[in-house]
DNA sequence: ACCTGAACACCGTTCAAGT
DNA sequence: ACCTGAACACCGTTCAAGT
């Protein structure tokens, strides 16, 4: 709905890897998984299967790039937070997807009561980690078809181009958290992981209502979610069906939030016994 | 490798859904997600596409029920720990994943030094909880196209039958850790999150070490992987290439549940203020 | 109700041929 | 070096027809 730049491509402009990426990107974002075909490809670069083939080796190579470049762009905007210069974010990446300015900043705190920032001083680590990790949540809800591709590539190679990314931007933050070297590798991988499942999970929800009603508020599309869980047998399900309605009532981008925080202080009270190693501790 | 039973099928046994899955499911186990075939299944099964498309719906859907199989079979194995019956765990899953006698228990404490277990009530929800995730482990070390299918699944419809299967199980042994209701589905989220994430990933190690070099140990891939790192720009990945040796040298399992206590952790120490709150202290 | 199997639409990929 | 486009092999799915 948003991307309508550029339509109706002309035949100028030599092709290019990028600019096939880029395509693939468009392609996706407008037309969904399924969208993406090396006929459609063709007809928006206005050439032949062959050429495409020239620049990419398969449709997995494509894919890949497409998932490199948007994940690249993320992570960019993220890192130019109080620097000034945009990067090499740019072009790739529909709507605000990779606006340099604001982060979006994480929910104001408008938790319930007892968790009370402990006035945490601005961009330390954790805030940076928060930042990234609301990257990437923008980048899934901006490309829906993100989740999936980043866990394909995860699973069909995990130390391929996309992990040691994400892996070094979370990575600097833990080491600047003070976490000792022992424990560099558990603790970064413990919040990537959380971050890529719980976005990931969060941007299928979306998705999921999108696609069922269009035009439908994701609240409603919720709202029917509880409702199934509430229908699972309560003899299988007690645990499921007790959290239905906490699960509908849910902000997303808190819930996100809160649980990012939860993995921070798995590292910060088993890493860091030194500091003050525990949680929060309630405002005095 | 391991999967010989009821090869060439006689065409007695009346088609059924359940039949069309178990064969899905050895397909996937012998010939790789791209095995998975309506002509394969046809001809292992001696019958027409027809008929199968009258018990499934479509690929999809058969996927799904694949997935959903396995994923049930692990758990039931987990959930007949100290008692005795298998329950409806057996037939699908070859080898030893569906076991019902020991949970392949978790890698000893062969931890370095510093992180001294505190003694834990045996049988503990912590413990259940590792339990189950290493189910999940080694069904996905059983099953390489599972995590990936697992992903597909929580990308499509992630409030589908899989996910509350596994948001039970471990929900259940967070609400018998204690943690008010309120914080039961962030909790219960961080920890499923990480443990596909985390055991996705080193299915994928052993799966990728399988296929570049069939009977090479999973050790010279990681360290084949680990000099991939090594060899990344040191400008651009400073962090990734000082955790490559880190990552070299890990044990699976040690550094698996090394994160799940770091989860655990994170969620005693932010939602059981009262109970002893912190980090397990180190023994005195 | 359950199964058969030919047929259809579509897809990724190749390759001889051009410039 | 880069591009064309017809052709190939294969796949998921359908459906009229059988029992």
């Amino acid at each position: 709905m948003a991307t309508r730049t550029r339509r109706t491509q002309r035949r100028t402009e030599a092709l290019s890897r990028e600019r096939i990426v880029e395509a693939a990107v468009e392609l996706l974002d407008t037309a969904g998984e399924g969208g993406l075909t090396f006929r459609a490809l063709t007809e928006r670069l206005a050439t032949g299967p062959g050429a495409i083939y020239w620049h990419v080796a398969n449709k997995e190579e494509l894919l890949d790039a497409a998932t490199d470049a948007v994940v690249a762009a993320a992570l960019a905007a993220e890192r130019a937070e109080s620097a000034g210069s945009a990067g090499s974010a740019g072009s790739i990446g529909p709507a605000g997807a990779a606006a340099p300015a604001e982060p979006t900043g994480p929910a104001e705190p408008t938790v319930s009561a007892e968790r009370t920032e402990p006035a945490e001083p601005p961009n330390s680590p954790q805030d940076k980690i928060r930042a990234i990790a609301f990257g990437l949540f923008d980048a899934m809800e901006d490309h829906p078809w993100l989740p999936t591709q980043l866990a394909l590539q995860l699973s069909r190679s995990p130390w391929g181009s996309v992990t040691p990314q994400i892996f070094e931007s979370i990575g600097r933050q833990v080491r600047a958290l003070g976490v000792p070297e022992g424990h560099w590798f558990t603790a970064t991988s413990a919040l990537v992981h959380y971050i890529l499942g719980a976005a990931g999970q969060n941007a299928a929800n979306s998705a999921t209502a999108r696609t069922l009603v269009p035009d439908v508020d994701r609240a409603e599309f919720l709202d029917a979610a509880s409702k199934a869980w509430n229908e699972l047998d309560p003899d299988d399900y007690p645990f499921t069906r007790a959290v239905a309605a906490q699960m509908r009532d849910h902000d997303d981008r808190e819930q996100f939030l809160a649980g990012i925080d939860l993995v921070l202080t798995g590292i910060t009270a088993l890493h860091l016994p030194g500091d003050q190693g525990c949680a929060p501790p309630p405002a005095p």
